[in-house]
Order: structure tokens, then C-alpha cells, then sequence
RNA sequence: GCCCGGGUGGUGAAAUUGGUAGACACAGGAGACUUAAAAUCUCCCGACUAUUGCAGUCGUGCCGGUUCGAUUCCGGCCCCGGGCACCA
């Protein structure tokens, strides 16, 4: 055996082995236990960067353990191909956006191969591709039909310079990324997904995922935001807009007496019409549309508000409040209007202190007595006072109290919302899948017909940064349906559709004849172990859930969910901050894996920091990494160098042999649990480098010490081999193991050598570490206590004090409870 | 602003069910080998105090609580990160 670690040569060998043999291609066989293990599919942005290697390779160990557990393990990798990434760059570098995708695919995927990344490369696929996106198209459509699609106007960012739709993300403090001109926000016709048809399945599915880490479960939760709450209108003396009343939804309706006025969204049809006859509430309106769409933005922006003049009935007491038109009211959101109760609503708080609007308490503190309101508000429940016949009521009774007199008065009834809103799937951009509508000369929609999919996206085009190229082209949307008149939707879906069902298509990628052969699905689904970036724990987690039912409801699979573990991967960081272009603090794998070899990289990227934590780049660490392999590679070579070596006779063990043999059986029963159960990779790295730490120092002179060795080697290779299985492919060669290394079976505890005869226990008195002292392994309580009452640095401490109390932790400590 | 995480030595981290804080590494220091350097090997390495007695005090973001015992549980605060529906 070369006695120096060449990375190069063994990678090299260890890859055209894989090649070779197809290692990693599979097929259903329903006489195996599958294990479907799937890392979320990349952008193809350009190079891989260290956060697809640290993804990719937690995916990688994860399914290579699994397979060493026998199970017929299915990885794929595919690309996420559709985005505005691509028209970005395409209008730099004046090269369609296709070309420039596939060239990244083409670029990534080297790269992939070079990490030797167990995938079955025939899966691959690309979302770009028609054979791909058809079925999304056809899908579609048949949701149509079933009534789960529907076009309604929304609301989106435009640029008046560019005269174009920009993403949340093209919007800088209020400002177009490319124009500096301040955006406005205006509304469109835009087709929607009914995911709030599904939003108490999607909720009460999240209670089956015990497989996912629980913040995300709740992230999930909270995003779906079920409330119990009550739907009330507030009366108009006449008619505006058609609505003789404002309809409102609370989830506080026992505040309903602390109400001082009600505030309307800016595009509320009340507050517009309203507009139509006051100039300045226009201009104010104008004014909260010239901000951007998104949330964060919104919620953060300083509160605005005008007073309509107009005033309100409320529904209990006949009281006048006043409408006022609020910027932090969302149209989206409810019913665009809300009961202000400044003194137990923190935003209506801050509203009503900055225009001196009235602040009435009607909740009282714990010491039941109204809540001091000066400050802020009082946002907890209590009694209500100052709320007529309801005064001491609690929360529940106030809710169902107030209710009741809502509902006989027709002025109001108990209902359950959801904070969900369906999924706008239009972009106004051209590299996407197009959304296969017909746009009929009345005004009405069709869906292209089936046989007629898919709908093509023309790929060799000139970007030229003001409209998409199939909007400019009336040639595309040209379609003759049966002769009548009628164009193309130039709309392209948005991406998470694509990657909300692409899990699904791997098990199947050249099926032909649909959308998923329904056999090969349901032999690989649900996917076991799904790897991705937290950053995902919300909209594409979510989107990829809905999908699965809407495709289960169309027959095509069985299960509920599509992803039965979950593991969130941390960011990778460099001096604190996430690896960034833009930040110019990126580090290029490649270089790396030119010096090192894939092996050192794997392995920094597993040992520097648990999966789901973010991982702080290190020259050095790698370093480190690479000198451990180079250590290991040693010490097998020194091993093999010894001949003569003896068959293993454990009955004929010193007390060393055992004791390294002991630290052999734990470290396999430690690292299988840690791969499998806790999937922290960095313990069970560590817990081998402890293991090979001992085996260097084994050196007793006995014919039994190479046998030991032996057995301790061959578990370290099988051990390594998920994370380095370059170095382990050679190295198991090198010892004799049977067969190749990825096909050996994981190692077995023999519980024979984890008997020990006498362990360490830790003394303390009141809490504080005195002594520790060596006890027989099956010593009672009692001769336990005796003895660490015994301990002189003990004596010391009770010497003077009496001793209260006792508390033995077998197999751990005493505490000496004494004063 | 709202929802969800995280905060432990000089650094990355470990402590799995409330039971020895700092495993395993990195950096640093000392030594061995070497003509020399690199590489490799051995030892030391939280702070402070003490001591040529193998000991003590403090210490897991901050403040408080529960407990024989808290990095771990509870309450309040500070800071950092992720998400907020058109980045993927």
C-alpha cells in the first residue's frame, strides 16, 4: 500500500469504480425496504458554492448510511432551472437565459460528479425542460377544471420608468433597482391556486410530522394562522359604494366596547369611492400606494393615516366612530377594514397616540383593575370593565357573550379564519412555464387542451430588459382554437410550482404517458429524508405539501405527505457574515477540491458544525480535515506493515486490548445512532478521531494487539465511508474487506465488549465537584454512599457541617447535601 | 413590526432524559526529529488565586426564579441570524 495519501489517484479510482459498475442506479424492488433520500434540487446560478456542498453532502452521508443499512436507496439530482436569475444575467451578457442555464447545469453537474455524490444520474432532469414542465401545464389545467384555479386582480410592484413588474426583491427602499424611480404598486389580472381549500389538511398534517424539526412545524402553523374570531360590521347611515356597512373581522371581540374608530385599507372600495369626491384623502391614497408590496416593508413603514369624515355605527352601543383610511390596513388581508381598539392593540395603539385619537380601556390587569393603558397597550386577556351588562365577564365568556348578541342582531356571527391566502402563481416574466390559458376575445379564460401540451416557451431569444420576449411576440401568443379568436396567456408560472412537485417526477423522469407513473411513485414516495436550507421552512415546504394532496386528490399518489424527515441545513458563513458574491466573502469549492480532494472538503463540512446550525468557514479547519486523513491513511499502511499477525482471541485480551476494543463497540453504537437518530455528523466524526487517537497508542508488545487493531480499522473505514468514500473505497481494499466498501453492511456492537468492571462516579458536596472515585460496576447505593462519604477532599467539606441529605445517581454521582 | 431560531474558552464546537462544563478539532506555546525549514511525533492550553500539597474561587449573552443540582426548565431583557407570500 503507497504509504502517502494521494487524494487525486484514489478519488479518480474510487469514481471510475462507481462508473463502472453503476453503483448508484436503482429500481423498485418491492422485496427491499426502500429509502428515497433527496436533497433540495439547486438553481443553476453558476458554480456550486459551499452551501450546495454542505447541502449535498449531508444528502450524501445520510443516504450512504442507509444504503450500508441495506435498504435500496434512491438519490437523484436535477435543476431548478426557471428564475429571474437568468434573465438577469441574460440581459448582461446578451445570451438567452436557455443558453445560460444549461451551460451552469453542464458546469454543476462536473462539479457534483467530482465530489462523488452517490446519485443515479439517470433521474436527472431540468424544469426547463418541456418533457418536464408539460405535465406541470397538464396539471394545471386539470385543476382548472376541478374549480382550484381561478384569475383574480392583485396587487404588484410597478416601475413607471421601466414600465414593468418588479419582484420584492428588485425593490430598494421604495425604488426600482434598475430606474431609482419610486415604484407604485398597481393591479392585475393574475391567476391563484386554492390552497385555503386545503388549509385545515395542510394544518392538521403538521401534527403527523414527527420528523420534522418542531420549529418549523410551528413556523408552519403560524404561517396558516387558524384564529377563532368574530366577523361584525359597523353601520353607515347611507350607502357608499354599494355597502351599507364595514365589514370587519376580530379575534378580540370582547375589546368590541374599547373601540374609538375604524380604519380602512387604502384600495378599500369604500375608502375609494370616498376618494372620488375629496381630493386630498386621493392624493393620501396615492401616497400609501407608493411603497412597496411586501410585508416587512408595510409592517415597518411609519403608520399614516387620514380621517374620511365618515362615520360609523357601532354594532353594540349606536356610538358614532369615526373612519379614518390607514397605511398598515391590508386589502388582502380580511376584509380590508379593521375595529380600531388603541388600548389593547399595540399598532392601534401607536395610531391612535400619534392622532390623538380617544384610548378607552375596557380590560383589566390582573389585579382586576382597568389596565394602565398611559404607556402602551394591554395586550393580555382579562375581566372587561366598561362594557355595559358584559363587565367581569373573562375572555371565553365576553367572546361567546358578545357574540351572541352580534349574531341576534344580524349584526355579526362567530367564524374561523385563516391568515393563508392563495397562491398567486402569474409572473409577468418570460423564463418560466408558461401558464397554459387561452385569453378568449370576450374576456373570458380556457385552458389549452390536453393533446395540445405543451405549451412551448421559445428558447432562442433577445433579452432586452423591457418586456418579456413572448409578451413582444405575436406570433406566440397566436392560437387557433377550433378557429376561434383567441391568444396565449404571456404569463409564466412562478417557480415554486416547478420545485413543488419535482420530488415526485424523480421517480419516474421519462414517463411518457402522464404526469407520474403512479407504480414507481408509490414505491419511492413519500421521500424519507428531505435535506434543504431553513430558509425554505415556510413557502416551499408548504407549496410542495399542497401540491401532494392536490396530486393524491388527482389520483397520482396515495400518500398525505411528501416528506416524512426533515433536516434544515444552517447557513454557511464566512467572518460572520453568509457567503455572499455580494459580499465578495465567498469561498470557491473548487480550488478546494483541486487541493485537497473532495474527501478533506466532505469532511471539514460534516465535522465543522452540526447540519442544522450555521457553519463558520475555516482555512484552517480544512487543514485540519486533510491532516486527519492523512493520519488515518497512516495508519492503516503502518498496520498492513505487520505481517504475522494472529487471529482475534478475546478471551485472551490484556487489560489495555480490552479496554481499546471496549472504546471500539461504544464508538460503533455511538455513530450509528448519530447518523441515524440525531444526524449530528460532527459527533460521530469525532467520536472515530478519539478511537484512531487510541489505536495509535495501543502498543502493549502483545500478539493480540494487531488483531485488535484489525477489528478497530475495518469499523473506522466502514464508519468514514458515508463521509470520505474515496479514502474508504481504497482503504477497505487495502484491508480485505469483502466486496466494495458502499455494499458492506454497517458494523455490529458486540455487547460482550462493552462490559465493564468498575466505573468512575463524581462526589459532590452542595453542588460542587470534591472527589471522584472508582466504584465496582454493579456496586448498591448503599456501599456507593459509604464510599464517597469516605473521600478525604470530602471529609474536608462535611467535616464542620451536618450532613442533610444524600441524592446517588447510579453510574454518575453523589451530591452531599450538608450545611 | 410580526413569526421562528441562536448566543458556551483566543476560534469551530461537545455535554443525547436536569447530573463532572469545554469531548473532538483549529489557533497558540514548549519539546523531539532535522544541517535547516516544512512535514511528523510528544506534552501544555477557560479566567483568576494558590502551591512545588495534585487545591480553591469564578465562569455557558444579561437579570431574576424553580431545584440537592440548571448550558439544559420557567419569567423578563439585550444582541445576532432566517422568513414575511414576485430571490430561490
Amino acid at each position: 500500500m503507497d504509504a502517502k495519501y494521494n487524494p487525486q489517484d484514489v478519488e479518480h479510482a474510487a469514481q471510475q469504480h462507481w462508473l463502472d459498475h453503476n453503483s448508484f442506479a436503482v429500481q423498485p424492488d418491492s422485496q427491499r425496504e426502500k429509502f428515497y433520500c433527496l436533497a433540495m434540487f439547486p438553481y443553476p446560478s453558476g458554480k456550486l458554492h459551499m452551501g450546495h456542498v454542505r447541502n449535498y453532502t449531508i444528502a450524501d452521508v445520510i443516504a450512504r448510511f442507509q444504503r450500508m443499512q441495506g435498504k435500496n436507496v434512491l438519490q437523484p439530482m436535477g435543476w431548478d432551472a426557471f428564475g429571474l436569475p437568468a434573465e438577469n444575467a441574460a440581459i448582461k451578457n446578451n445570451v438567452p437565459p436557455a443558453a445560460w442555464t444549461r451551460q451552469n447545469i453542464d458546469d454543476m453537474r462536473g462539479q457534483l460528479r467530482q465530489l462523488g455524490f452517490a446519485y443515479d444520474w439517470d433521474r436527472e432532469l431540468a424544469t426547463c425542460d418541456a418533457d418536464y414542465y408539460r405535465w406541470e401545464q397538464w396539471f394545471f389545467t386539470r385543476l382548472y377544471e376541478k374549480g382550484l384555479v381561478y384569475k383574480k386582480m392583485a396587487t404588484v410592484n410597478w416601475d413607471p420608468v421601466d414600465q414593468t413588474v418588479l419582484a420584492n426583491e428588485q425593490v430598494i427602499d421604495g425604488r426600482g433597482w434598475r430606474s431609482d424611480a419610486l415604484i407604485e404598486r398597481r393591479e392585475i389580472p393574475q391567476w391563484f391556486i386554492r390552497i385555503t381549500d386545503y388549509a385545515q389538511e395542510l394544518l392538521d398534517g403538521l401534527d403527523t410530522l414527527d420528523g420534522w424539526p418542531e420549529a418549523v412545524r410551528t413556523m408552519q402553523r403560524n404561517w396558516i394562522g387558524k384564529s377563532r374570531g368574530v366577523e361584525l360590521a359597523f353601520g353607515l347611515d347611507a350607502p357608499i359604494a354599494d355597502l351599507d356597512r364595514i365589514e370587519v373581522y376580530t379575534t378580540r371581540p370582547d375589546t368590541l366596547y374599547g373601540v374609538t374608530y375604524v380604519s380602512l385599507a387604502a384600495e378599500h372600495p369604500i375608502s375609494l369611492a370616498l376618494a372620488e369626491k375629496n381630493p386630498e384623502l386621493a392624493s393620501f391614497i396615492d401616497q400609501c400606494k407608493r411603497s412597496s408590496v411586501a410585508e416587512a416593508d408595510m409592517a415597518q413603514a411609519e403608520k399614516l393615516g387620514m380621517d374620511t369624515g365618515l362615520r360609523a355605527t357601532h354594532p353594540l352601543t349606536g356610538e358614532s366612530v369615526p373612519v379614518w383610511v390607514a397605511n398598515y390596513v391590508l386589502m388582502d388581508y380580511g376584509s380590508g377594514a379593521v375595529m380600531a381598539v388603541p388600548a389593547h392593540d399595540e399598532r392601534d395603539w401607536e395610531f391612535a397616540s400619534k392622532y390623538a385619537l380617544p384610548i378607552k380601556t375596557v380590560i383589566c390587569n390582573t389585579e382586576d383593575q382597568p389596565a394602565d393603558v398611559s404607556a402602551g397597550a394591554y395586550t393580555d386577556h382579562g375581566a372587561l370593565t366598561a362594557s355595559a351588562e358584559f363587565d367581569g365577564n373573562n375572555f371565553d365568556e365576553a367572546f361567546d357573550g358578545i357574540a351572541k348578541r352580534l349574531e341576534a342582531s344580524g349584526m355579526g356571527r362567530v367564524t374561523t379564519q385563516f391568515r393563508l391566502r392563495d397562491w398567486g402563481v402569474s409572473r409577468q416574466r418570460y423564463w418560466g412555464t408558461p401558464i397554459p390559458m387561452l385569453n378568449l376575445a370576450d374576456g373570458s379564460d380556457v385552458p389549452i387542451p390536453a393533446e395540445r401540451l405543451p405549451s412551448l416557451l421559445p428558447e432562442d431569444v433577445v433579452m432586452d430588459g423591457v418586456a418579456s420576449p413572448i409578451k413582444a411576440d405575436p406570433e406566440w401568443r397566436k392560437f387557433d382554437l377550433d378557429g376561434a379568436d383567441c391568444e396565449r396567456e404571456t404569463d409564466t408560472f412562478d417557480t415554486f410550482v416547478q420545485s413543488s412537485w419535482y420530488y415526485a417526477r424523480f421517480t419516474c423522469p421519462d414517463y411518457a404517458d402522464g404526469m407520474l407513473d403512479s407504480e414507481a411513485a408509490n414505491y419511492w414516495l413519500p421521500v424519507d429524508q428531505y435535506v434543504g436550507g431553513i430558509e425554505h421552512a415556510i413557502l416551499h415546504l408548504l407549496y410542495a405539501r399542497f401540491f401532494h394532496k392536490l396530486m393524491r386528490d388527482e389520483g397520482l399518489v396515495t400518500s398525505d405527505e411528501p416528506f416524512t424527515r426533515l433536516l434544515t441545513q444552517g447557513m454557511v458563513l464566512k467572518d460572520g457574515a453568509k457567503m455572499s458574491k455580494s459580499k465578495g466573502n465567498t469561498v470557491d469549492p473548487q480550488s478546494l477540491i483541486d487541493r485537497y480532494g473532495a474527501d478533506t472538503v466532505r469532511l471539514f463540512s460534516m465535522f465543522a458544525a452540526p447540519p442544522d446550525q450555521s457553519l463558520e468557514w475555516s482555512d484552517s479547519g480544512v487543514e485540519g480535515a486533510n491532516r486527519f486523513l492523512k493520519r488515518l491513511w497512516k495508519l492503516v499502511a503502518t498496520h498492513l506493515q505487520v505481517t504475522d499477525t494472529a487471529e482475534l482471541d478475546t478471551s485472551a485480551l490484556k487489560e489495555q486490548q480490552k479496554a481499546v476494543r471496549r472504546k471500539t463497540h461504544e464508538t460503533i453504537a455511538k455513530v450509528g445512532d448519530d447518523y441515524g437518530r440525531r444526524q449530528t455528523f460532527n459527533t460521530a466524526i469525532a467520536a472515530v478521531m478519539e478511537l484512531c487517537n487510541e489505536l495509535g497508542k495501543l502498543d502493549t508488545g502483545d500478539a493480540q494487539d494487531q488483531p485488535v487493531i484489525a477489528e478497530a480499522l475495518h469499523a473506522v473505514v466502514l464508519m468514514l465511508c458515508p463521509i470520505v468514500p474515496h479514502a474508504c473505497h481504497t482503504l477497505w481494499e487495502q484491508l480485505g474487506g469483502s466486496g466494495s466498501v458502499i455494499d458492506a453492511p454497517w458494523p455490529r456492537v458486540d455487547e460482550a465488549a462493552l462490559t465493564r468492571d468498575s466505573i468512575e462516579i463524581v462526589v459532590q458536596v452542595n453542588g460542587k465537584v470534591r472527589a471522584k472515585m472508582s466504584v465496582a460496576a454493579d456496586a448498591g447505593k448503599e456501599t456507593i454512599e459509604a464510599q464517597a462519604l469516605k473521600q478525604e477532599n470530602v471529609q474536608r467539606f462535611i467535616a464542620d457541617a451536618t450532613v442533610r441529605k444524600v441524592i446517588v445517581v447510579p453510574g454518575k454521582l453523589v451530591n452531599i447535601v450538608a450545611n
